[in-house]
RNA sequence: GGUCUCGUGGCCGAGUGGCUAGGCUGAGCUCUGCAAAAGCUCCUACAGCGGUUCGAAUCCGCUCGAGACCUCCA
């Protein structure tokens, strides 16, 4: 029986606005598509947020031994900056302040966001397919689309005609909202505009005539739209239908509204089963974006440089502290947070280091209570991360493990009294869920043999200054690596170990 | 204005009809030469008002407050 057959996943489906037991299209094989970042500029804090909660997801599922293909792509063209740019595009317009080439600023900030996702410990997806390299196919769906009558072609642009498409399907179905009221609200149509009503939405871009980044088409020099890329890069590796669709919240309408409506005309089938939406993460409470000028850069974090941070702090203890909140909900981002979280972030990752050092003799003289209370904890790790993906809980459970590490190791709990077979699974699930699953890693792993047999030489000297109760002397030790970042902890029978702060 | 979400103890944050979330902080204790680490104990909350129910933080209604989307945004 397959671990995802034992604790079959829950998820709140987007689309239903309900918790949904997955299943998949094909039986343990499962197709992920994200939207990635458009790299015209650095990612921040609140991008990362959404990266980690897919990274928790594609782990999760191929520890349930599911074999998945999970696709991020990367923007590289394509969403217009405003009308008033007359439909110039990100890329385009930066690529013009700094006088470089489009795919130059492209390759900067993908290294960095690239860069950034190492940092976090955050996988790379299988595909990580760019929006340039599929103009043939963004082309092709959209005469499709012509073909079909579904789109119109307007001083060499061509949109989305929403008004027909919704004749015979629903488009809002995503995000709650209805045709009329869309058509009501916002922004009216200026004379010029090329479109018929103001929600139809751009399939290819006519290119003025400064706009560097341009392909032939059937219908001009231009450049595909807005929501085309992704519709076309998620069916191409994935399928007409595939299994899981996520992204940012602020995603939600329109753009994941226009990939189903472009979808499901192209193809006459639904293109996905299952939307999961990640939320925001708020500064003060107020969402973390670049146009509100309230974001931070991994790296202003990690430094410390932000204005509104007394310390840097490391990218595992900020990859716990968004684990201790549930994807689907707002997460505020502050100082105290910080703090709090990366002290809970040592003191796990402290358990771990422990475990690893335990081992079972074999011999057993089993205490029924203590095996099951440690046999629950390991479903429980499965129960939580199973009812959609929730990381909270899960690292709740992880901290009642990891008290029961400390009872192991101070004695309160004798190996002897635990199965084998128990003790195995449960340093195995412990492990397995902080350092697979969670992603969570000591935050720098010191491999410098010089340091580490320096630290154990200071180590025999002051335990040798502690026999000989020359207590001036192991204090100095013990104070003066304190300072370098060195913590020593004695442990019974004399013993020492020693982390990094 | 429309659509929607949320409001939990000193702080951060799970939960969602009856049973201790957890982390951080604070206080006390155990261990220790002293610390640190670890363990134990204590601090019992669900915006307000009304309703449903044997029972609600959890469901329903209203009020207040915060936020998101409706324009590029993860």
């Amino acid at each position: 029986m397959k671990k995802f057959e034992r604790y079959p996943v829950s998820l709140t489906n987007s689309l239903s606005g309900k918790k949904e037991v997955f299943k998949s299209i094909n039986p343990g094989f499962i197709g992920m598509y994200v939207c990635g970042p458009t790299v015209y500029n650095n990612v921040h804090l609140g991008n990362v947020r959404t990266f980690l909660t897919f990274d928790i997801v594609s782990r999760y599922f191929r520890f349930l031994d599911y074999k998945v293909r999970y696709v991020r792509n990367i923007t590289d063209v394509g969403h217009l900056e405003n009308d008033a740019d007359e439909g110039e595009d990100k890329i385009a317009k930066k690529a013009r302040l700094e006088q470089l080439e489009p795919m130059e600023v492209v390759k900067h900030y993908t290294e960095g966001f690239h860069e950034v996702m190492r940092q976090f410990n955050i996988f790379p997806p299988s595909i990580e397919p760019s929006a340039t390299g599929h103009i043939v196919e963004q082309i092709e769906i959209t005469k499709n689309l012509l073909d079909k009558g579904l789109a119109y072609e307007s001083n060499g642009s061509v949109y989305f005609n929403v008004r027909k498409y919704n004749q015979d399907h629903h488009y809002g179905i995503l995000s709650g909202r209805n045709i009329e009221e869309l058509m009501e609200s916002g922004r009216e149509l200026d004379n010029q505009d090329e479109k018929r009503e103001k929600i139809d939405f751009a399939l290819w871009k006519k290119a003025s005539p400064y706009h560097i980044m341009r392909w032939p088409s059937p219908w001009g020099e231009g450049f595909p739209g807005w929501h085309l890329e992704c519709t076309v890069m998620s069916t191409k590796y994935l399928g007409e239908t595939f299994d899981i669709h996520g992204g940012g919240m602020d995603l939600k309408f329109p753009h994941h509204e226009c990939e189903i409506a472009q979808g499901t005309a192209a193809t006459g089938k639904t293109p996905v089963n299952y939307w999961l939406h990640s939320n925001m993460l708020t500064v003060n409470g107020q969402k973390m974006s670049k146009s509100l000028g309230n974001s931070f850069l991994p790296s202003e974090l990690f430094a410390g440089t932000h204005s509104l941070l007394d310390r840097g702090y490391g990218p595992m203890a900020v990859r716990f502290f968004m684990l201790q909140s549930h994807y689907s909900s707002t997460l505020d981002f502050s100082n105290e947070a910080l703090q709090a979280a990366e002290k809970g972030y040592k003191k796990l990752i402290n358990a771990v280091g422990l475990i690893k050092m335990m081992d079972h003799s074999g011999k057993a003289t089993t205490n029924a209570a203590v095996d099951a209370e440690l046999s629950r904890l390991v479903k429980e790790c499965y129960r939580t991360m199973s009812d959609d993906f929730n990381t909270a809980k899960t690292l709740a459970v992880l901290f009642e493990m990891s008290s029961r590490i400390n009872d192991i190791k101070s004695g309160a709990i004798q190996l002897t009294t635990l199965s084998p077979e128990t003790f195995t699974d449960f340093k195995n699930t412990f492990l397995g869920f902080v350092e697979q699953v969670l992603g969570l890693k000591e935050e720098q792993e010191q491999n410098d043999e010089i340091l580490i047999g320096t630290i154990g030489l200071l180590i025999d000297l002051r335990k040798k200054a502690k026999t000989d109760k020359n207590f001036s002397l192991s204090d100095k030790i013990r104070d003066d690596l304190k300072k370098l970042g060195v913590q020593i902890k004695d442990g019974k029978d004399g013993e020492m170990t020693y982390s990094f702060d």
